[in-house]
DNA sequence: CTCTAATCGAGACGGTACGTCGCGTCTTACG
DNA sequence: CGTAAGACGCGACGTACCGTCTCGATTAGAG
């Protein structure tokens, strides 16, 4: 169906701009740099993207789904802490790709695309807000201060566990939403 | 003392960056559109800046200080909606240049910078952490947050007043930081 | 085997560069100016060479090789008279490019490395010095006299004929060599 | 009558213009170079000369006066040998001036102002071309052969004696001016 | 198992922006 | 009040990447 030298081309460039992410500043790596360490040509990268950001959303995009589809439920219920340890848990055992992700020079497009994407994703629910605040203003609120946070704990090394940032995260940056109103 | 040929060079460089940020994603902005748009010489530019992000740091530096110094006395005496109410108001007064820092593409600068030197001075005033929480993460999270909604409201035009704003902010951002515990 | 596009685009900067040194000074040729001639980019000029003195020595040297070859068997044969001919004939029948190397801004480093490639190739063939003076002093000698008289007669249009060029070439630079001793 | 001061800048600069000259490739050699060795201002330099050719060509047409006036009596007197020797003892008795303006990248520009000066002074005394070649031809030969090998004896070092080199001169430059015809 | 079309590597190319350097002019602070 | 110090506009330089393109060589997967 879909051609393995396809598969094989984009799962190398895919691992290689998380690494190349991960180590230094996403805005100084090249095109170049990313297909010397996928091992492919640098005209096929165009074949497949049509630039680095590009490559770096679809990358991200399946995490973000993921992510986002772990966390809504529990947070729809109004379970803030149940939503904040998914959360934490699941970047607990991706580490190195959500470093590459949120640590690196790169978390200001990831943050983006993430509030794009739940934007919308709240936006077709419909949800009522309760809260009277306007759902983007939320979102926007939620995301920033999150993937923050999960840097900052990312940059930590593994010296706070996942349920003690969880804590701080639903105190910080969920609890309020739902609280007070 | 300082050269006014200087000054005035120095002027209209941070004119021109603050317009052409506010007006476009301050990434595709060129050295030679900030140089063009203040009437200077693209060389000249150099004898001033070793880029065009350190002029825009240049320029954040001194707004940053004054809101810095504006928050922090109120913030340090528990007045959290004090210091929500100054920022507010502070931004407010200053909604092109703050715009033109919060809403364009020059955002993940700025709030780096911010989270750099509002840290530098939790450091300085070694202040207690009655909450038990790292400094680090507390400024990680309040700038973001912060910067991520004041984003937001000055996308939104003049809409929604400054007192309400700051209602918001002190709801979701800042009171969070000081109660519970 | 050499990309045909390699190829094309040499030729295209040997011709501007030939064409340019030809109608002015070539110290005020810029990089720019031969690319635009050439129809080729900018950059792209510094793919094929470090700079436009190399270029130029690039396009000399052909000639320059050929012209040694003419003219070191009559010479080697004590026949100066015979190589002065050679010479002049090669010279009137290639006038465009040999005034643009010989009469233009250009002479000095062409005097240069024609210095420095028949000096190479008398060294390489160890010939002996029956004048008892210096290989390099003689090299030094002949080449400056023989291009600023040429240079000379090409900038005078066509108005002496090579034979007659030819001998006052062999008078003044090239007997005076042998004679004597 | 002059001003003193104008006096003493310009010698200055003409001290700095042969040092650096000689130490290194004259086109490399910036007018910011010569000011700073010279101890004076960067825009005084231009309050003397229009640019640092037309320093050096101040500083060399004394020298070139000088040699073509002692030089031109023996050689009308037909006595090319006397004239030779005039000129290699002339110039070893000035060894780092010559140096300085022919061995080093300015020889170019001293030939030009050479053969100008020379022509000039040939046209001025119409002298009489007993060997029925044009003046300016056989000074473009003497100059540009004279030069040539001064500056391969200067590069040699002290090895060998101006009255050796005097008639090497006449042997291969001069002599064949007036012999033969 | 073959053949045919898609994919690949390699890398030349036209561009755009960069940051540097030197020039020659013009202003200005200072002695 | 003149003058050195140096800021400035200008323009060329050489570099780095971008995204497009043309080559063959390889290889997958349909017939």
């Amino acid at each position: 169906m879909v051609d393995r030298r396809i598969r094989k081309t984009r799962d190398a460039l895919a691992e290689a701009v998380l690494a190349l992410a991960a180590e230094r500043d996403f805005a100084s790596v090249t095109v170049a740099d990313i297909t010397r360490r996928a091992g492919i040509g640098y005209a096929t990268f165009f074949r497949h993207y049509p630039g680095k950001d590009e490559l770096l959303a679809d990358v991200a995009d399946l995490l973000i789904d993921e992510l986002l589809g772990l966390m809504l439920p529990a947070f729809l219920a109004d379970d803030t802490a149940g939503a904040s340890l998914a959360l934490c848990r699941f970047v607990d055992a991706r580490r190195p790709i959500c470093r590459a992700l949120l640590a690196g020079g790169a978390e200001g497009r990831i943050r983006g695309e993430m509030i794009r994407r739940a934007s919308a994703r709240a936006l077709a629910l419909d949800l009522p807000q309760p809260t009277g605040l306007p759902a983007t203003l939320i979102i926007a609120h939620a995301v920033s201060s999150i993937t923050a946070m999960l840097g900052w704990w990312l940059e930590q090394g593994e010296t706070m566990p996942a349920e003690v940032m969880a804590a701080v995260l639903d105190r910080l940056a969920l609890a309020p939403i739902r609280s007070g109103g």
